[in-house]
DNA sequence: TGATAAGTGGACAAGTCTGTCTACCACCCA
DNA sequence: TGGGTGGTAGACAGACTTGTCCACTTATCA
């Protein structure tokens, strides 16, 4: 049972942390509370429940963790960053200009959502389960979208839009809106419809600063 | 103390139970847990917590509710009625064709984004803490979509669009991306973005039915 | 007036939670 | 060989959880 432990049952493309093949007993604990907090719940999740599931002791999770606010806190941290890299590293992938790389968000969103071990984004979940009260969660979701968001913004640059803000914040809550409505529907397709409203956005987008341009 | 129990601090237009006076011991109790449920989340408010607040005895609750489930699941349920109660009516005020209705979903929802006490839809955020292990959760939270889905069909058929279902779809991942944003940034504008996309999709909607029929 | 229903207050059981502590083990490197 | 580091196993404290129960009070209504 310990020497290989199957903390993730799911094969995911490389998005999660919790399905990366853990080293030591810190990447043990950190892999399985990824995944029991993700999919039953931060408040609903034990420390026990982690250990067994880790196979580690209680005292190394307490020589590596403080407490279990501050698990939370990196464990969303690591999701997150584990989360992106893959994310827009799918996106490095494309070939094309900008516009060509914006709706391939939602392909690779619809790669996501397509995922059996899918469970809606870590930190939409966080920050509907805390929000008052955890300011460690509220912080660490707020680094997570002003990434995304930056990763937007570049993009509008590269397309020249008149307000490359709100053209963040229009893509932003296309992702968002996908991303909520495939986790509860428990259909990935969602992302495709996303992508419909995304191309019409570029489309409006392209014709008006043509005509500005006229 | 009990005269007049100030359960819910906040004054929205009346869009949740939680601001709704309540007449009974019943009632104080349902008022004060829908209020601390979504503002503090489902497990982490104790029973102890909703009876302080409501200022009844442990026995009353229990003679009303078989559980602390019971009682999540009809708070839910009373809450998601209230609301949309509260929505459905503010659009049906709107005059003019199905096209003005669609619009101004995003007004009615920049009014409830902007009330002080909004804490996001309180399905998205039951949903995103038990997901998996509370079937009753996830089927009103499935309820409560299929009403609002209902209504945007209706509006389709109304405007007479090529496919009901995809635009049901659209402006539901609009809406739920709108709240979701709104939410984390604690930014009511979203809505605005979000409206100003729905009016896009509508054009290029009507200009695309508009060359079907050349 | 007097019976019935509904609510109160609080003790209590039984379990779960986080976090601490001790005693022990196994490995690595000097 | 032997000391230090890091992990294990599990008991334990103390607080908090849900849910039950009982004796008592208040309100309603025939």
């Amino acid at each position: 049972m310990k020497d290989t432990p199957t903390l993730c049952p799911i094969d995911p493309t490389g998005w999660s942390f919790a399905a990366r093949p853990p080293r030591n007993p810190r990447e043990r604990i950190m892999s399985a509370a990824s995944f029991l907090f993700c999919n039953h719940g931060f408040s609903a999740t034990g420390i026990d429940t982690i250990l067994a599931h880790a196979g580690t002791a209680k005292a190394t999770l307490y020589n590596h963790f403080k407490s279990k606010e501050e698990l939370i806190a990196t464990v969303l941290e690591a999701e997150g960053a584990t989360w992106r890299e893959w994310f827009f590293g799918r996106l490095a992938e494309v070939e094309g200009p900008a516009q060509a790389r914006i709706l391939a968000v939602f392909d690779v969103l619809y790669e996501w959502f397509s995922d059996p071990g899918f469970y809606g984004c870590p930190f939409i979940n966080a920050v509907a389960e805390f929000d008052s009260g955890n300011d460690a969660v509220r912080q660490a979701a707020k680094i997570h979208k002003e990434r995304l968001f930056t990763w937007l913004m570049a993009q509008a640059m590269e397309l020249n839009v008149a307000d490359p803000k709100e053209f963040a914040r229009s893509l932003a809550v296309l992702i968002d809106g996908a991303i909520v409505a495939a986790q509860h529907a428990r259909d990935p397709s969602f992302a495709l419809t996303a992508r419909a409203l995304a191309e019409g956005y570029l489309d409006n987008n392209q014709r008006h600063s043509g005509l500005r341009e006229q």
